[in-house]
DNA sequence: TGCCAGGCCCTCTTTAGGGCCTT
């Protein structure tokens, strides 16, 4: 597979469209089956987070008056990033938070994201939830840390998509698994997806 | 004042509703 960067947000809620802002941004290089670089950092917005957001994600408002503005943190992770391929787990969540913040920064975004939480439906139909936590417990991933944290959860997305792409060399037997391919696969439906695997197949 | 996300997916569906995910 290309060299594809993990992302993962924490924020100050669910939208941006609503106000909210992120918290902290990680993202995590994966190239040749591992990951082999990585940029974590909080990121001050200036807007509160809610109580029972500082208890879920451990991040208080007292960490951020202190963590850098979020506009150069931005500058950093997307020239970090670049424009290879992005991966999230529930992409569309942290593709509005990456479009929100970079045009805080008057960036565009240069690249389409990759959903793990797509891909885990369609290819781990048998987990029994696929939030992302419960995926690494149903795949016996390792835990890379406290949950709700960008570095870490960034870290198990990626664990994650490295099992998708183990699942489909060895269990259908897809030769060559290519971010193309991860992409026809989120798309496809469930009556779709034999056929778009026979295709990956090579027949 | 009252409201408050958005996209995907399933089904007792398509003239719709509700659960799952992300924080």
């Amino acid at each position: 597979m290309e060299v594809v960067a993990v992302i993962d947000f924490e924020t100050t809620g669910l939208s941006p469209a609503q106000g909210d802002r992120a918290t902290e941004v990680a993202a995590v290089i994966v190239e040749g089956g591992r990951v082999v670089d990585r940029y974590q950092s909080l990121m001050n917005a200036g807007v509160r987070i809610p109580a029972y957001i500082e208890a879920l994600t451990g991040i208080s408002n007292a960490m951020i008056r202190s963590a850098p503005p979020a506009d150069a943190v931005m500058r950093e992770v997307s020239d970090f990033v670049g424009g290879i391929p992005i991966v999230a787990h529930n992409a569309s969540f942290d593709a509005r938070f990456w479009d929100a913040e970079l045009e805080h920064i008057q960036r565009e975004r240069k690249q389409d994201f990759v959903c793990s939480l797509l891909l885990s439906r369609r290819l781990l139909p048998l987990a029994p939830s696929h939030k992302l936590g419960a995926l690494v417990e149903y795949a016996k991933l390792p835990v890379a840390g406290r949950y709700h944290r960008a570095l870490a959860d960034a870290e198990m997305a990626a664990s994650l998509l490295l099992r998708l792409e183990e699942e489909l060399r060895l269990r259908h037997r897809v030769p060559e698994v290519s971010v193309d391919l991860l992409r026809r696969i989120q798309r496809a439906s469930k009556a779709q997806l034999p056929r778009c695997l026979a295709a990956a197949r090579g027949g």
